[in-house]
DNA sequence: GTCGCCAAAGTACACGTTTACCTGCGTTTA
DNA sequence: TAAACGCAGGTAAACGTGTACTTTGGCGAC
């Protein structure tokens, strides 16, 4: 149905290797005269390569596996288009696929990118813990993408995120607007994930001499719903002037709990998010937070990942992205 | 490097199309003691067929192509998980592009689909026209969703929404709640999209008898940033006390505006949105809007899709879905 | 006149599967 | 007892490319 490298050979009257060597520009050692019959011919014919049979002979498919837990987080949305963005630039096809934050269905997911011989792959935040085994048996280079994860063969590098020093710097900001009765919501308590994040809670409020109170502390997850149940609870036990949120769902959640109890933002109760998903700005009040340049990381990584499938010799030291706060409405 | 087929055959001692044979069920023929043979050792080596080769000689993929115009916009995302989701459940892996609504970069995308022997194609709503003398040549089945298209020789189904029922059902449940003075947003105003739903909105106003006043349409694109521009304008040209959004973003940016503008919602403004993205009862003010169950809409166009490509002679009718009003704070 | 060389193009195999068709061989059946 | 059949499995071609190696002339050098 779909026109071949052999339609346009038998139509030029030469070989198929010929037309191979000519359109993937291997022409030094071709004549002009067909090199031109055969581009044409190919022009033509509407000619499309069959990226099956060629990845299948050059082993390389030119496709880079994602996983995320949701795209639908806005986080992940933000991280994967622009992943795909960078690996487009390079000549790479993204597959991405969600893994809801549960192993078994990130393990289908690996085995899946294995079937498909995708050329590298991108592991984003979750809180599962990678088949390290299976990702060894894969032999496909690997970026982490703030992620813990154990030795593997084929790990390029990471790229993570400071949390210790976005969350020290989201305190201090709420301490220099003048508040010393901070609430903090993030994510599994369990997570080093969060233990960073709180390690840099407590460091900005050390550091102003204020007193570390556990009542102001809730972690549980990275979830809208548990912003708002988190303060609606915060609100009936104790009394605080701002929240520092871990992350900008959170914080849309807390917003919504403090509107519905009659808090005024920022008068009453001041709010802070972390990562500065684009939704941020567009909200009816526009969340400060701390930027932790999501695309910018994505590029970062993509292209160390396609800078080693390019050159597996180069050696990839780890990343490290440096948040900053930006101050919008609610502080 | 991965293991083949091949080296299975080898260890088991029997020839590469009995062990294909036993990995693809077609094993009625098989011995039963190879066949545990063959099973036993395809797990021990933990063997993972390799899908291009399997693809280049049956001829499919199992992957279907998904075109938004950018997902990340909430709506497009939302589309697109569902219909991943979708396409999963019947063994397809989906190929998502975003199309920034630009034609020549939805050509390459759908060329290089050709090049990927997908096939299906999901075609999501976009201002551009589709290249359907290059949909013509791939040959390779197309469903629409919410989209004008031309006659196309492959295209299977369109799923539309009705979008004048939901505009109508919009302005109506304004009107119920006292309003007469309804601003009008919506995107281009030449697309037949945005014409339907303005019939909508003026059927609802001549049923309930009230006047209508151009002064309160605005047209132009379904961006956050219009809405909240349109919004400061009417507020400044006219009086009203409602906004009928033809997408919820235009509705976010909406409630910004009036927030700036010191407007309450809903006391001094009631607003309507439409879609019901899943960000809308999220927000401060949980938004009212139209409900056009994106993620079913995605779901029926994906298994329609994947219903034709296992039976290309069953015939699909066009499908349209028919959205709901659904009440939150804002009105 | 032979040798070597260069340009231009062809040959043939490999990539990992699937599958139509064929081969033995043991068992039934007339 | 020979023809027919069914079972278990093998052979080989095909899918569309890329590429190492070979062939074929033509031409200049010795």
């Amino acid at each position: 149905m779909a026109v071949t490298i052999k339609d346009i050979a038998r139509l030029a009257g030469v070989s198929t290797a010929t037309v191979s060597k000519v359109l993937n520009r291997k022409d030094s050692v071709i004549g002009e005269e067909t090199r031109q019959k055969v581009l044409s011919l190919a022009r033509e014919l509407n000619y499309t390569p069959n990226s099956l049979a060629r990845s299948l002979v050059t082993r390389k498919s030119h496709v880079i596996g994602i996983i995320v837990p949701d795209i639908l987080n806005p986080y992940f949305t933000e991280l994967v288009r622009a992943c795909d963005d960078a690996a487009r630039l390079r000549g790479y096809t993204t597959l991405v696929c969600n893994s809801e934050g549960i192993a078994e269905i990130e393990t289908a997911h690996l085995a899946s990118f294995g079937g498909h011989r995708v050329d590298g792959i991108l592991l984003a935040a979750s809180d599962v813990i990678p088949d390290t085994e299976l990702l060894d048996a894969l032999c496909i280079p690997v970026v982490c993408m703030d992620r813990e994860i154990g030795p593997v063969a084929r790990l390029v590098t990471t790229v993570d995120t400071d949390y210790r020093s976005g969350a020290f710097q989201a305190t201090r900001h709420l301490i220099e607007k003048g508040h010393t009765r901070i609430a903090f919501l993030s994510g599994a308590p369990h997570r080093s994930n969060t233990q960073i994040r709180l390690s840099g809670y407590k460091d900005a409020l050390a550091q102003a001499g204020i007193a570390f109170d556990p009542e102001l502390i809730r972690c549980k997850e990275f979830q809208h719903r548990f912003g708002h149940q988190a303060t609606l609870d915060l609100l009936k036990r104790t009394d605080f002037t701002a929240i520092c949120c871990m992350n900008d769902m959170l914080a849309i959640g807390a917003m919504v709990a403090l509107r519905e109890r009659g808090r005024r933002v920022p008068e009453d109760c001041a709010v802070i998010g972390f990562d500065n998903i684009y939704l941020s700005p567009l909200l009816e009040h526009p969340l400060s937070t701390v930027d932790r340049r999501i695309a910018h990381s994505a590029r970062v990584a993509t292209t160390a990942l396609i800078d080693f499938l390019d050159d597996p010799n180069r050696k990839v030291e780890a990343i490290t992205i440096m948040p900053t706060v930006v101050s919008r409405t609610t502080t």
